[in-house]
DNA sequence: CATGTTCAGATCCTATAGGGCTGGCACGAA
DNA sequence: TTCGTGCCAGCCCTATAGGATCTGAACATG
């Protein structure tokens, strides 16, 4: 073998990571950020053999990043041709995506409201805060931090309601990804109103408010399907 | 190689089968049947080395096949320890999968009501017509077919929204699956009810009324939990 | 008896080899 | 010029080999 143990390499056993890494885990890693960032756009071909030449392993440890990759949605697989990025998200799936994020995020922070504990609601502020901090510029680069903010406090809500299914229901929107995808087909110029919302859920969520949170969630949706209607480019 | 090709044999080749098969599916579909069936109880170890042996394929289709059922749910892995059956349903994941399903299906039968067509329509009456017909013995392989027809029938409403991302979410919930698994946690007594209201939410849905179909949903998934709980045979 | 060590078999994980198919390019014929 | 044919490189897919790691049992030690 080429790469004898990067991992746990034999001197250092003290303790032991308590997550062990597996190559296919790093390459699926790998893989979620070229989609994130940009580097792999929609409609590419992914290349088992090339990936992994690119990564300097074998493909074995490709396929099965890519395996899981697949059920996410990311990439699409055609029995003997290979994998595909998923296609550009046109307006359409937009829409989709939003009338069911409509079905799901309010009550999620319903749900969310009546389980939320201290050092809960100090990561949702503190995704709050990120949100604001974060840098705005032109590039895509620099809207990377912005969006994970955004995404996180969507996440921890769905993970604060202890229900794994709604998890699951939320993590099925793709959310994490989406959000990136997005980036370049409606661009982001509703940062001032869109922490706005946020702050307005956070603020039902601490003072325990369910249906005022769930509103406010469910009204923050609304909006940031209309803002990106309406500065989206093509029609 | 041992298995030279079962699959498109060569002299064969008229046509071709729209969709090739891949050893990898094969085994996938395999051990998704091996896990509704109960032939693969909740907590077992699933090697790869073995199921390999068992199927009489390499372990390399196997991998791939159990990275993708590890995203659904059905297994989970342990780096550099294998995979497992995810462990038994609990009362509680019952109780969070009824407040997930009614978060989401009624919005599904609403939605689909706008956007029904005659030949879904067709397709709704058949699984409904299934489930009346379905036997309904007293051992699990007698049950195989209601509950399929069960499965079937919600998910139909969900690919009838014609939202994919709603698809996705009532996938994630395990749909096809949990199904299965709860079986023997609580047994199926409320046939004749359930069929009732799977009828109510068809009659709702053919006379385009979409917030009785909703209503309709929510009020068999309500039940559905009232029933399971009631009959749950220990707490 | 309790606890730590050693060892062997099973298992996971990765690399490599090779068969089969696909797509593109060159080359030649109409 | 255009079309058809054959070749070749690249890719997907599966099998196999072997190193790394885990597990459980036998064994030794306090």
């Amino acid at each position: 073998m080429q790469r004898p143990s990067q991992i746990n390499s034999p001197g250092t056993r003290k303790g032991r990571p308590v997550s062990r890494q597996v190559l296919a885990d790093h390459v699926y890693e790998e893989l979620l950020e070229s989609l994130m960032d940009g580097r792999l756009e929609p409609g590419a071909t992914v290349s088992i053999d090339g990936t992994a030449r690119d990564l300097d392993v074998s493909p074995t440890p490709v396929r099965e990043a890519l395996a899981r990759l697949e059920h996410t949605g990311m990439v699409r697989r055609v029995a003997l041709k290979g994998y595909r990025v998923a296609p550009v998200f046109t307006r359409e799936d937009f829409a989709e995506l939003m009338e069911a994020r409509l079905a799901i995020e309010p009550v999620n922070a319903r749900l969310a409201c009546a389980r939320l504990t201290p050092e809960r609601l100090a990561q949702l502020e503190q995704a709050v805060t990120d949100l604001k901090t974060a840098p705005r510029g032109p590039s895509f680069a620099e809207y990377r931090d912005y969006l994970e903010a955004d995404e996180r406090f969507h996440r921890l809500i769905a993970e604060q309601t202890g229900n794994q299914f709604m998890v699951a229901a939320y993590a099925a929107l793709g959310g994490q990804v989406q959000r990136f995808r997005l980036f370049g087909g409606v661009g982001i110029t509703d940062a001032e109103n869109a922490i706005a919302e946020h702050q307005a859920v956070l603020d039902a969520l601490s003072t325990g408010e369910p249906e005022k949170a769930a509103s406010a969630m469910a009204e923050h949706v609304r909006k940031v399907r209309g803002r990106a209607i309406a500065d989206a480019p093509e029609g």
